[in-house]
DNA sequence: GCACACTCAGGGAACGTTCCCTGAGAGCGA
DNA sequence: TCGCTCTCAGGGAACGTTCCCTGAGTGTGC
């Protein structure tokens, strides 16, 4: 076996045809101006050799590499997490750019050191655009990035204006309809649950429910999480504390409904009966709590879609606007 | 603004300096044969200009990328799942390997028109090795690739053995556990909910509940999911109607037995007093179930982390050997 | 029948690195 | 002082493509 031979080059196919390396070069790239005759000669000596045209060689004569970078924001050391909304976002990108031919380079930008990692690996020319996920309004890098002069795009609106287009969901509306929905429900002490506020997702869910209540002349109860389960559940105890009468909570996402779902369950707490939970996002978990979570749809696959499609857009246009998704109110058993 | 000039080459650095390109190369990369005063002007023309060696170039060169790929089979069109092994596996192996100073590209395997991209893909040399994720035994890729003669190692075991070296988890081990746990529990007619059994993870465990059950003179009662809630949800109810007096059930994963658990309430039966229910793989979700779920931990995160040292083994040594980590029981309230 | 356009194949420079090889200069022993 | 080794800088080929440009050959109009 000589399976670890050398792979076939241009030259060995032009050879094997007897063409030039430009014939073959032509035909490989499905240009129409070479004859019938030679394609096909061509073709068969593509076949026998199993010759496949390699990539570095041609992204350094085409400066182009037909692959797109998605920059997800790491958690902290040591911490891995299911959240699913990685999954989610990192699945429909990625299928929707091997739809338009485009290769994934997935990465994590975490501690600060790696922060110059991924700003030299953009400016080695490694990949032709990027996709941001989810930066944290304190973060850096897409002010650093952008001025790599190389398209960026945003999945989720940046703290920072005017840096690079975004596509995000309409978080003040629905927060906004998650809170009206309570106080439809003639609920008389709502509490929140907000995101890390260096989030600016996390933000306008905030404002909203501030704003909402604050037009009926209620008063906030506001405790911190950090969009985990955990955190929510966490919340929650501290809602419970602060305030027993409370009886309705407005999580910032689904992930932390769950955890104040849990908590309310241990405190012996009825859900709906004596606290109404709505989450944000309906992730999928959240037909499977019991009870079945209330919550405001936020159109993940979509907003992961249409994040692809501005980045080609801005890759082919130069230019490229933000765009709102809208929300929907899920009523399930729970608000 | 200049912005968008070209990005300064070996050359300018070199010409910006007064040395020639083999020094800066050499400064570039760490060389110690280089005499310090040049260095130090190497180093402040590299500033000064912001030079970043070009990747394509250095690729084509030197025949390596420094990128590993991630590929993963990606379920049929439509479905986008939130799988939470999906985001921990990819997760954590993408920081393994950034740690050890590789890039990650992440392939998704979904059609066959995209399964000749991804061995073109490959054989392009875009990538120095790779690893498979949750490849189900049908799928002919992991032997397509093998042959290119590149380093591939498979996070779980393969269906065709000897491809490539592996890290699964004890799944044998770990779903003896869990009908074990039932078994001590006087449970009398225990049910499994399978995955999908052209995967190998699916096969083992099944064979361990079979095999267990067996050893005790008992009929399995058995129904086919696909890993996923709304599976698990289904097989639940098909249980039941086979088997009403069913008495316990173990799920082949926990996102199947949450499924499960959504079934039984709504059936009116309680858990863990009617029918006990116990997981795979110790999810975060589990602990957040009500009741919380009893289940069998497999190392998602460690196991991730050792396939990405498998690889980088392969890489160093040219030969690597398949690695099973053990499982654990863990005991929350649902049996 | 001749000029001209038009089609299409081949030659070769260029992309930006690495790395081999040559050779200049320094250091040192005899 | 000569010659030898040793250190380290520079020149230039090579990596495998793409794409521009030249030019051969064929067809077409007048």
């Amino acid at each position: 076996m000589l399976g670890d031979m050398r792979r076939p080059t241009l030259h060995a196919v032009a050879a094997r045809a007897g063409v030039s390396k430009s014939s073959v070069s032509r035909v490989i790239n499905g240009e129409p101006t070479v004859a019938p005759a030679i394609r096909e000669t061509v073709m068969a000596a593509v076949a026998e050799l199993g010759y496949v045209p390699n990539g570095a060689a041609r992204n350094l004569v085409t400066q182009r590499t037909n692959t797109i970078a998605i920059i997800v924001s790491d958690p902290p050391a040591g911490l891995v997490s299911d959240d699913p909304m990685f999954a989610m976002v990192v699945r429909a990108a990625s299928r929707e750019l091997e739809r338009a031919g485009k290769q994934v380079s997935l990465v994590l930008a975490g501690s600060d050191e790696s922060r110059l990692r991924v700003e030299q690996y953009l400016a080695a020319g490694h990949v032709d655009g990027a996709i941001l996920v989810s930066m944290d309004g304190a973060d850096p890098l897409p002010a650093v990035l952008s001025r790599t002069g190389l398209p960026i795009v945003s999945h989720g609106r940046l703290a920072t204006p005017g840096l690079m287009p975004w596509v995000d969901n309409d978080n003040h509306g629905g927060a906004t309809q998650a809170v009206r929905h309570l106080l439809d429900q003639d609920r008389r002490r709502i509490a929140t649950i907000s995101g890390p506020l260096d989030m600016t997702a996390a933000q306008e869910r905030l404002a909203a429910y501030r704003d909402t209540l604050h037009d009926t002349g209620r008063r906030s109860i506001i405790a911190l999480g950090d969009f985990t389960r955990i955190s929510g559940a966490d919340a929650m105890r501290q809602l419970l504390d602060d305030d027993p009468t409370l009886d309705a909570v407005f999580a910032a996402n689904d992930l932390m409904a769950i955890g104040a779902l849990r908590t309310l369950r241990e405190a012996g707490r009825r859900v709906p009966d004596d606290v109404a939970v709505i989450g944000f996002d309906d992730i999928e978990a959240a037909l499977y709590t019991a009870p079945a979570l209330t919550t405001i749809r936020s159109p993940m696959t979509a907003q992961a879609v249409q994040t692809v499609q501005l980045l080609l857009t801005l890759l082919t246009n130069g230019a490229a606007d933000p765009v709102t998704l809208p929300t929907e109110l899920v009523i399930r058993e729970s608000a």
